[in-house]
Formats: structure tokens, C-alpha cells, sequence
DNA sequence: TTGAAAGCGCTACCAA
DNA sequence: TTGGTAGCGCTTTCAA
């Protein structure tokens, strides 16, 4: 059914490597036979076979991407944008969602690298690095996204999460709260980072986190989000000194945290001021709009194709290389108190 | 570097043949050999290179998303459920969003066509159905998904956009609403459809839309969205007769409606009440909470794996079928008025 | 039950 | 400048 570089050789009385040739630019070939044969290719419209070239250059030209949830704003940024830049070089993207499940990722990466794709990009939601040995034996080149892991060397792609809990945290200070809160995230490198961000920002400005003034979100599904900024802001809202300012680990969390003090009578940011970080679309209508940290999602795309595409192309191993992107901070009613 | 059929067999001193059909669970293998076989292949962790397997076969084993903008939340849904379904039976999916723009979803297109994926799947932004008779003669099968074509017969998804209209506006008339309006999208199916299904509504209530009652977004990028439902709610406010109740096309239409409403004085939703469409996330957060009537966009990308996966499986091409998903209304603060 | 031979469509290498 | 030969890793067919 489908045209063949043979196909378009016997057409022409050529053979099939020199028609071949002619398709992939070689230089040494006739300028009157690579006119015939551009001609006929075009008239046929000839595709090239990709597996059959796969099979011998041992490239496949795809590149994969493993997030923890597409429907997330921030990863489906980083997936339009990752997409569209590789495929201007002739790499198509398989994308999949691993559901915040390690064990998923692991199937959902062992397919990709039975797929051999020319080089894997993942969100992780792992807590060991075994996963990741397994792609180094298969000689796969892989970006981390996001989530690094101490101690871990490998190329990676994030923001600079400690720089978002210090912008976070320094806005809120200088908009005169002095009873900062942190509800945190679980225990990966973008909440750790962003609680070291808070605590150094409090500490530059000869000030200390109170006691049950960091609170942790659940870790199951269902507390996750909105749900866990509830419950846990409930907690804040117990502890002896009440807080005058609360930076939540994501926008989410920043959602529930503000339902919670609705709930509790209490006025957005006259009584409390809320930070989050994402900058979710949207932000503006909400029922008080949400100050936020963006955390530059198209870029960290746009940098991981990059980074996606030299590795591609350098078949050495080199040093990994971490590129971090600085954050930026939104500022809406939510935190914009009167000076 | 990797490990190969051949390599297994020279361990165990077999034919590459042998080794090969027990791991593809050919039934006439002894027993012993069965088991020394997988035996061997488990620990040297072979993969089976799929380029060598398609070049034969003539199946990738990939399915190709095409969508106009992965960050939309609809999309978004679909493509993180289609991923997940297809990948249980052992596809990948290839994902990539063409930004609304026909000719870069025409390469995008072409590019999958290239990769021979087994199926296509497609959210189009074209005007014509020329680029599909394209496909069609590469004899990939493929669905149209969300916005379909008059007189063009294809494999189709999506919900039911006549209910749409009928739902959203039942809802209004109910409520109270006497002089409902319409803000209407551009000229694809969907819009066609809503408004098909709001004037229905509205002929079953013994009413017709006032004039200058239905007012369409803009075209260009920047009017979509949340600025093209505030424009066009504003010159909706200059009408003779103020409407009481907005449908409005989708959504981001309605954030711009209820922001134009809000910013002339006017309460939602005792003065004007408004329906969206897409329910998207945070509807409830917002400054008044949007009713919106949901497409089960969930369903949606489960249907469409569905019938992937059929199709990617009969070779033989059959009749077109076409698949309505029944919406819902999920009613909000923005159009419950007290009865 | 096992395996030898052929070949999928293409590219790498080397000879003409 | 052109092309013959070999072979990528696998499956299909058919003979042993």
C-alpha cells in the first residue's frame, strides 16, 4: 500500500541507494538524478518507513515525557510546550500521566524504554531512585522535572523552589504580617525547597516560624489540594497564636486555605493574607483573587526541550546538568493588604 | 548494548524462532523450554525492539492525539484518560496540540501519518475536511473527536452539544429567566450546536430570542475566551431590552460575562444569571460560583479509547459510527435564584 | 515440538 | 557519482 524507496528506484531505473541518498541530502549524488527523484517522491508522496530506519540508526526520533497528572495546569503547560518544540526538530512526544503512582510510572517508563525512545523526560513521583538506575543501564538519557532527588546526580529542570518560598514569604512580611504560617507539601524536593525558602526568609528578617505554625497537608489522594489546605488550616486556626499570613505549598492548598477562613469569619487579607504558588489560570475571578508564585512553566518546557534535544543529539554521556528557573510573584487581593 | 531474541537463544543454545514464540505465548513450545526461556529473558530483562517488530507486522502499537490546546482543561482530561486506557492494552500514545491553528495541525497530522500510528484521533480546528481524505488514503483509521462536520461521514466522539443548549437554557427558564441571550462561539459544530439546542429551549417555552440577544465572541485569539465574553456581554448590556439570563458558550466566556456584569452593577444572579459550559475546576471558587452544564469529558476520553482500540483492531474498515455523550448540569450560585 | 530460510524497508560500507 | 552487498531484530512460513 504504502510507497517505498524501491517503489520510486524501479520507476526511475535507479537503485535504491542512491534514491535514498538523494532523500536524506547526501552530497555526492547528480543534480539531474536528485531532481528526478525529488519529483517522483513528491508525486508518490513518499513517507519513509520510521521503523525500518529506527532498525538500523538505533534512533527513533520520539522523545517521552512521564508527569504525575496532564490535567494539572503546570504540567500540561510544560507538555504543550515541550511538544511543540521538538517536533519543529522532527521528534514526536508520547506523553503519559502516571497518576502520582510509582508503580504506575515504573510500567509507564519501562514501555517508553521498550520503545527506545531517544531520550525520557519525568515528573517523578518516586521516592527511591532505583527507577531511574534501570534507565541508566538501557543508556537512555533522562531529564528530571520538577522534583529532584537529594543527593542524586542527573539533569534536571525545575524551578528554583527555595527562591519561591523566599518571594512568597518576603511579600508577605513586608505586607506587615508577623505571625507567618507555612502549610507545607509531602516530602519531595519542590516542598522541602520551598519550606527551606520560607524558614530563611523568616530568619533574614530576625523572625522564627511559631510553634504548630508548619503544617503538613495529608499525603493520601483525597487530602491532597483543596481539601488538604481545609483541614489543614483548620489546624493553623487552633494553634494558641493565630497566624496573620499563610504561604501554602501550591494553589490548591491556597484554595482550601482560604475556604477555611471564610468559613471561620475571618477577612482575606485584612485578618489573614494568603500566598500560593502556580499561578493557576483563572486566579483573578476567584472569590478573592489569589496572590501567587508563578513558577515560569513555559519556561521550564521550553528549557527541557532544549536540554531534550542535546541529549539527543551528543550520544556521549556528559556531566548531568541542573538548570534551575527563577519564579516570579503575582500579586492580587489576597495578600495586598493597605500600607 | 541491549538484549536481543538472539542472545537468548545462543544462552540456551535455541533457535531465535523458538525463543520468540514463547514470548509471544505461541502455543506448540514444550513445557521445560517454556520455562528456561522466560526464565532467562526475565533475568537479562529483555525488550523486544518494537521498530524490528512493527517493520513486520505493519502495527506501531501508537495511537496519535491531535488536540487544539492541550492546556484546556477538556482536553487535558481526555488526553490523561486516552493515555491511561490505550496504554492498559499496550499502546502508546503520541499527544501533541496544534494551538487552534490549521496548518500546524495539518503537519502535526502529517507527521503522525508518517509514523504509521495505528490510529488517529483528532480535535480539529479545520474549516474543511479536505486534510482527512489524506488520512484516509494513507488507510489510517481515525476519530474526529468534540467538533465534527456537516455532511461528513466519520468516526465521532463528543457530547451532545444540542443537549448542551437545551440543558443551559431549561435551567434559565426555569429560574425565572424571561429575556435569555446567548453568547455564542465561532462556527464549528460545537457553537452551532449550543445555539441549535438554546433556541429549541426556547421554542418549547413559547419564547424566541430577543433581538441583539445572541451575540458571538470574537474570532482572533485574543477575543476567545474570557475577553470575548466580556465584550460581548457588554454590547449585550446595550440592548433595548436587558437580558435576565446568559448562556454562554463555554466557561472562560462566562468568567468574562459574569466580570462585564459585575463591573456595570449588576448581582448575579438576581439581575442576570448565567450558565457556562466545560464545569471546569474551581467553578466553585469563584467570585459567584459558575453553573455550568459538564460534558463529561471524563466519559469522553473512555469512549474514545474505546473505539480506538476497535478500530486499531479490525483492519477492515466499516461504517462510520458516531458517539453522543449525554452533558449535565451542574447548577452554582450563578443562576440559582431564590423561588 | 523445533528450527532453517526468507524477508520487512531501510541505511552503512565499500567497490566500481 | 552510482550501486551491490550486508544486515539491523524480528516474525512468518514451512519443512524436519
Amino acid at each position: 500500500m504504502a510507497v517505498r524507496l524501491k517503489d520510486i528506484a524501479q520507476d526511475l531505473g535507479l537503485s535504491v541507494v542512491t534514491v535514498s541518498k538523494v532523500l536524506r541530502d547526501h552530497p555526492d549524488i547528480g543534480e539531474e538524478t536528485r531532481k528526478r527523484v525529488l519529483k517522483r517522491a513528491k508525486e508518490l508522496n513518499y513517507q519513509p518507513n520510521l521503523a525500518a530506519r529506527s532498525l538500523i540508526t538505533g534512533r527513533t526520533w520520539t522523545i517521552g515525557l512521564v508527569v504525575p497528572d496532564l490535567l494539572h495546569p503546570f504540567f500540561a503547560q510544560i507538555a504543550k510546550e515541550l511538544s511543540a518544540e521538538v517536533r519543529k526538530k522532527g521528534y514526536s512526544l508520547f506523553i503519559s500521566s502516571s497518576d502520582e503512582d510509582p508503580a504506575l510510572e515504573q510500567q509507564e517508563i519501562a514501555q517508553l524504554v521498550a520503545r527506545r525512545v531517544d531520550v525520557l523526560v519525568i515528573a517523578s513521583s518516586q521516592w527511591t531512585v532505583e527507577g531511574f538506575r534501570r534507565i541508566e543501564e538501557e543508556n537512555i538519557p533522562y531529564i528530571l522535572l520538577d522534583r529532584q532527588f537529594a543527593g542524586f546526580e542527573s539533569n534536571f529542570v525545575g524551578v528554583d523552589d527555595r527562591a519561591v518560598g523566599l518571594l512568597a514569604t518576603r511579600h508577605l512580611i513586608e505586607q506587615g504580617c508577623r505571625r507567618i504560617a507555612h502549610v507545607r507539601g509531602p516530602e519531595i524536593s519542590t516542598a522541602v525547597g520551598r519550606l527551606e525558602g520560607y524558614r530563611q526568609a523568616l530568619a533574614g528578617a530576625q523572625m522564627t516560624p511559631l510553634p504548630g505554625h508548619i503544617v503538613s497537608i495529608g499525603t493520601s489522594g483525597d487530602h491532597r489540594g483543596e481539601r488538604g489546605g481545609y483541614e489543614a488550616t483548620v489546624k493553623l486556626l487552633s494553634s494558641p497564636q493565630r497566624p496573620d499570613g499563610i504561604f501554602c505549598f501550591n494553589d490548591p492548598v491556597a484554595l482550601g486555605a482560604m475556604r477555611a477562613l471564610l468559613d471561620a469569619g475571618l477577612r482575606i487579607p485584612e485578618d489573614v493574607a494568603v500566598v500560593g504558588c502556580g499561578n493557576l489560570s483563572y486566579s483573578d475571578f476567584l472569590r478573592v483573587p489569589l496572590s501567587s508564585v508563578d513558577q515560569g512553566s513555559k519556561k521550564i518546557g521550553k528549557a527541557a526541550a532544549a536540554m531534550a534535544l542535546k541529549l539527543a543529539h551528543n550520544k556521549t554521556a556528559r556531566r548531568p546538568k541542573k538548570e534551575l528557573i527563577p519564579p516570579h510573584l503575582v500579586v492580587r487581593a489576597s495578600s495586598l493588604r493597605a500600607s
